[in-house]
RNA sequence: CAGGGUGUAGCUCAGCUUGGUAGAGCGUCUGGUUUGGGACCAGAAGGUCGCAGGUUCAAAUCCUGUCUCCCUGACCA
């Protein structure tokens, strides 16, 4: 099973067996094919894994994995600690288990929220079911890493994990229980050889290794941090138009990143623009939406202005005004970044009695409350805007920067940032003249600078050659390894079932028996059988006395990537027939001689 | 968390409006005829209708409560 060594047999490509591979039988295995998807199957990869037999349900986001299933995990999971070992890294297992006040410190029992599974103990202690283990790795280092010279290190584990998501959905796509790879890295620097940096870059490459090894078409793409901020993030994405993530790529330059993260290239724009008609007020009853004002007003919402009032998160908080476009979002993340500081969604009650009237604001409010004006360039450059009037159920339009604004433009106090969230069809922030185009994509690897937030948060430090206490900084790098295993099958499929890529399939081969009761027939079978174990290949075969039409149409759904065929048909011509499951149409008849190299020629391919 | 649905045989579902003690297809088992893209005939097994309470002579069906699972959204290091 084992796919290591095989530098030590460069004959061998890297998705067969560097040993001999299995035999299996249908008739010995559990693989309950379905005629029927479950009724409220509608993804692809949750209709084929569960119509296959890969995986049944056992509760919401909760999942049996049959032997097929757990046959390609395992390969999955193979070439996960191939690529992780020659990274340099060390494999480990942390529990699932752990008492709640683990969590304390970071803030996490609250921050991750309902997220995480809590459960009692016979004592009545808090325990929590692992999420992610950035506490408990953390939690162990602050007892065991003891110099700097021990750096760098970098640890991982392949274990399953808990999250009580607010709605599992997608088969597997989006569990509550799945098993994930988690990796950490701690350094003492950022640069050199033994810096956060470097192990960052190799994690790419690892990551880039292994998801190239499994057979996926996938993107590396820039991600939102989170709120540790201004540490690098990368997410690896399936390539999928059925997938839940957005993602914005410049064709042109290469550049492409999570819609979360996505940059937008250079806007003009310029504050002096003369104002082209009056403030006039407006009455809007009940409409503190900008959709129902443009309608009202009859204008398009691209006339309008949103202003979002958000505060800072800070000991004493600041208020801030963001200012888009009516038909633009926007993006929390870059309104921190623009600010400086992390920021939130004004609580409502507070924010009307500091004298903001939620629904109605409008960039004037600055005359009247101490506030930070952030402004997306979009929202500059016309002459008029439709904005609130800062009065209950009114607006106004005729608004115009240069005139209604002058005085904190003059005084430098309106900030012009990006802070909206990107789109297909904006221009791109790495190459001039290009636009940025949207693409789908499923989350199967995401990697962290995450700095020094946990081991500030936990005490986690060590003293450096010049005896200088440092807090030690970390990396984090997680795969989902069953969501690999969906994102696959979603990836690629047709109509009639799975089409798996070599180097994850169950079984490599698919000896389809026909008339296994015949005379030699199974005996011919298990001769094909052993020939293609002996040069690596892993191997089922359809023993079940069935009718023909049904085994094809299993073996289509199951989707092992080479199929024979044997019956007396065949053994009577000393020929087999041999189909690609990838190839359109039926299976053609080889000479029996020419086999073992055809099954090698269709996985190479 | 909000809104909407759902739960009946191993699987996919019908029956519920108008109460009378449970059905189909697929699958499984037996026998026979078959055997190259989910065969046919005959027979059989298999369900306390999610759970608890209520109404009624009688409840899968009506009422109340509760749980499950799903969908849309919010949420998703």
């Amino acid at each position: 099973m084992s796919t290591r060594n095989t530098s030590n047999d460069s004959a061998r490509p890297s998705y067969l067996n560097a040993a001999a591979g299995t035999v299996e039988l249908w008739s010995q295995t559990l693989i309950p094919t379905t005629r029927e998807a479950p009724g409220d199957a509608k993804m692809p990869s949750h209709i084929f894994l569960a119509r296959a037999g890969y995986v049944r349900q056992v509760g919401a986001g909760i999942y049996n994995y049959l032997p097929l299933a757990w046959r390609s995990l395992k390969k999955i999971s193979a070439i996960v600690r191939d690529e992780m070992d020659r990274a340099g890294a060390s494999e480990m297992l942390m529990p699932a288990l752990m008492p709640i006040e683990l969590y304390k410190d970071t803030k996490r029992d609250v921050d991750y929220g309902d997220l995480l599974f809590t459960l009692e103990d016979r004592h009545g202690r808090k325990t929590a079911l692992g999420p992610t283990h950035e506490e408990v790795i953390t939690d162990l280092m602050c007892g065991a890493l003891t110099s700097y010279k021990q750096f760098p290190l970098n640890l991982y584990q392949i274990q399953t994990k808990f999250r009580d998501e607010a709605r599992p959905r997608a088969g597997l796509l989006r569990c509550r229980e799945f098993i994930m790879k988690d990796a950490y890295s701690f350094h003492i620097e950022l640069e050199g050889d033994a810096g956060l940096n470097a192990a960052y870059d190799k994690m790419y490459q690892a990551y880039t290794n292994i998801f190239t090894r499994c057979g996926l078409d996938f993107s590396a793409v820039e991600a939102e941090a989170g709120p540790i901020g201004g540490s690098a993030s990368h997410e690896f994405m399936v390539n999928c138009e059925s997938g839940e993530d957005t993602i914005l790529v410049c064709l042109e330059s290469g550049y492409a990143a999570n819609v979360e993260k996505a940059e937008i290239g250079e806007r003009v724009w310029s504050f002096d623009v003369a104002a082209t008609s009056k403030i006039e007020k407006h009455h809007t009853p009940n409409m503190p939406g900008i959709e129902g004002v443009a309608e009202h007003l009859g204008l398009n919402a691209s006339r309008m202005l949103k202003s979002i009032v958000m505060r800072t998160v800070e000991e004493e908080p600041r208020w801030v005004v963001a200012v888009v476009r009516g038909d633009h979002e926007v993006n929390e993340a870059k309104v921190r970044d623009a600010v400086g500081v992390g920021v939130a969604l004004a609580p409502e009650g507070e924010a009307k009695t500091a004298g903001f009237v939620i629904g109605y604001v409008s960039p004037r409010i600055a005359d009247t409350v101490e506030v930070v004006l952030v402004v997306d360039p979009d929202a500059l450059g016309e002459g008029a805007w439709a904005t609130g009037a800062d009065e209950k159920d009114h607006h106004i339009t005729g608004f115009n920067w240069s005139r209604d604004m002058e005085s904190h433009i003059a005084k430098d106090r309106i900030k012009v940032a990006d802070i909206r969230h990107a789109h297909a069809g904006d221009p791109s922030p790495r190459a001039k003249g290009a636009i940025l185009e949207e693409r789908r994509g499923i989350e199967v690897g995401h990697i962290f600078k995450l700095g020094t937030k946990y081991s500030q948060a936990m005490g986690l430090s060590v003293l450096d050659q010049n005896q200088k206490k440092q807090d030690v900084i970390m990396g984090c790098y997680g795969i989902g390894v069953s969501r690999t295993l969906s994102a696959c099958v979603e990836m690629s499929h047709d109509d009639n079932g799975i089409i798996w890529p070599a180097a994850i399939a169950p079984y490599h081969v698919q000896i389809i028996v026909i008339k296994p009761k015949a005379e030699g027939v199974m005996a011919a079978a298990h001769t094909l059988a052993q020939e293609l174990a002996a040069r690596g290949m892993d191997v089922l075969i359809d023993d079940r006395d069935d009718r023909p039409g049904s085994k094809f149409k299993d073996a289509d759904l199951v989707g092992m990537p080479v199929r024979f065929i044997i019956s007396p048909k065949t053994i009577e011509a000393d020929s087999v027939e041999f189909k690609a499951r990838r190839s359109d149409g039926r299976a053609e008849m080889i000479d029996r001689a020419d086999a073992i190299e055809s099954a090698l020629v269709a996985l190479g391919s």
